[in-house]
DNA sequence: TGATAAATAGAAACAGTTTTCATTTAAGGA
DNA sequence: TCCTTAAATGAAAACTGTTTCTATTTATCA
């Protein structure tokens, strides 16, 4: 497991130090999504001396090395989560409690078409992210915050 | 045209000020996205005193209004593009010249299906954008600029 | 074990965005 | 047309999430 993310920070040509596998570990610990200040506050439990930009960039190494994905959310900060799915897909997020769930569909073939068709253009990168409720939050009637 | 705009902000219970007209009109003589700072400056040229905040607010209840888009850029900053396409669709933007391209596609249902049975949650909103690089980018050789 | 480049802490800077509040203006009715 | 009132605006200041800077520490590898 510590092991495996040793490996993966190599594959990087980053190296391995205790910050980055702790936060590694504290991504792998969590099923939602997280702020750089949710990371550092977790990671802080376990280093005496901790910066915060230290977390903001292990976080931007690791996502520009597709370790990590974005969430894009409506209020505009930067969230991160980590997922062991290897394959190409996007994300449900629940708006209410911060739930990922992996959603394999993708119509990455239409949109190519599209635009290599349509707009003569090229994709350089999509964005597929849907929004919602899960199905916990959904029964905890309507107490939706925000949003 | 003007008329035109009028006609939208007393839709979403908006006074019809010079500034609010003025906005539209810049957005709408654009075929790229721009930043608020962007039209500030744009709007500055016709009014000798306009704060940066006016624009700022109105840019967020005209978005909320749903009468113009927002573009989600790599940089994180806001932009904004005004699009008179009232069909649900999506947006490829071209991440070189700014430019901004009606797509139609949507997986909108197969989206709901994945969401209804597989996470039997709720979809509130989904996020689709294609990042690529236009036809005319495309041609003057691969000279992109960041990103 | 020592050399070297990479990583980090802490502090400061930054920039885009939002808030506050006094003043101005649009809209609707007398 | 003139008033009244709520909405909109400008200017300045505050905010806050994020990034930069630099001296110090640490992982890696010979
Ligand atoms: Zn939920
Ligand atoms: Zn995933
Ligand atoms: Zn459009
Ligand atoms: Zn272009």
């Amino acid at each position: 497991m510590k092991q495996d993310f040793q490996q993966i920070l190599r594959g990087l040509n980053l190296k391995s130090t205790p910050k980055r596998v702790v936060l590694l570990e504290v991504l792998d610990d969590e099923s939602v999504y997280l702020s750089p200040e949710d990371i550092w506050n977790r990671m802080k439990k376990r280093f005496r001396r901790l910066g915060l930009p230290t977390v903001y960039r292990n976080l931007e190494e690791l996502y520009a090395g597709g370790v990590i994905s974005r969430v894009i959310h409506p209020n505009r900060q930067l969230y991160y989560y980590l997922c062991r799915n290897e394959e190409h897909h996007h994300h449900f997020i629940c708006v209410s409690c911060r739930r990922v769930v992996d959603v394999s569909f993708c119509a990455e073939k239409e949109l190519q078409d599209v635009v290599r068709e349509g707009i003569q253009g090229k994709v350089l990168s999509h964005i597929l992210q849907i929004n919602g409720l899960c199905r916990h939050c959904l029964q905890k009637d309507g107490a939706v915050h925000a949003y």
